[in-house]
DNA sequence: ATCGACGTTGCACCTTGGTGCAAGGTCAAG
DNA sequence: CTTGACCTTGCACCAAGGTGCAACGTCGAT
């Protein structure tokens, strides 16, 4: 009794505007199984079971490039270990990386704002200044 | 003495691409001064010192369209504390916002990494298994 | 005069993850 | 048999900050 499933039922099914779930039939994400025969997509719940995939691997930060080469393992059998591992490990390097820009630029926006509050009188903004300096 | 640079002159003065300041004409960040009678784009020392601005406050987090508003501020004339520290303000939110984003993704991704990196024998990667059964 | 380096314009394209729209086909209810 | 909800396709467009290209003009040196 595998339910088949219109594209605006997986989509409510899946919480997933349905142009989005057209959206990922173009970039090959998901695909539906069959098809009508007024040629409406039909989804099984295998489908339902991808996109829920999805969104929670994108909750966790990985691409829909990423999650493809994740369902990438063709049907059934999941990705190894090794390659799941240098996966998050790519990731974790980016957000490290992006995480200490961050975390700079909110270091020197910090120092500008102090020196802001602390020449408020003034007309003329010392960061302004400060930057046209540089 | 006003120096007046032609596009590549200036480009390489401020270390900046010819046409991403060409892009900054289009948008129009910054424009030149003059043209020359072969219709060359001519610059003077306040183009080169708004592009070093631009890149200034880009690396400290402004946006292309903040920057404008920062030079909006007509001719000489800074622009007041006030304006500038509701723009600081709106970018550490901003950036507060994001870094609590990755801070979050980043534990998870921490310990989807710790799962693999346990049961590296086993063929089926449990972090892929796990995200399946959500 | 000619060569190469540099300049001009307009336009399309890139990334990522989608959204919006028009023109038409399908399906179930009334 | 018509109405309305749903579906189809293809194509264009969005943010942001640019990049690339074609086809042509200009400038300085040789």
């Amino acid at each position: 009794m595998t339910a088949h499933y219109t594209i605006s039922q997986l989509a409510k099914a899946a919480g997933i505007p349905v142009t989005t779930v057209r959206y990922y039939e173009r970039i090959k994400l998901v695909v539906p199984e069959t098809r009508s025969t007024g040629n409406y997509r039909l989804y099984s719940d295998e489908s339902l079971k991808k996109l829920m995939f999805i969104r929670a691997a994108q909750a966790i930060g990985f691409t829909l490039e990423d999650i493809k080469s994740l369902l990438a393992t063709e049907s059934g059998r999941t990705p190894t270990c090794g390659s799941v591992q240098n996966l998050i490990e790519t990731r974790l390097t980016d957000i490290e990386g992006k995480l200490k820009d961050l975390r700079h630029v909110r270091k020197v926006l910090k120092s500008a704002l102090q020196q802001c509050q602390q020449n408020h009188k003034s007309d003329r903004c010392h960061v302004v200044t400060q930057l046209q300096a540089k």
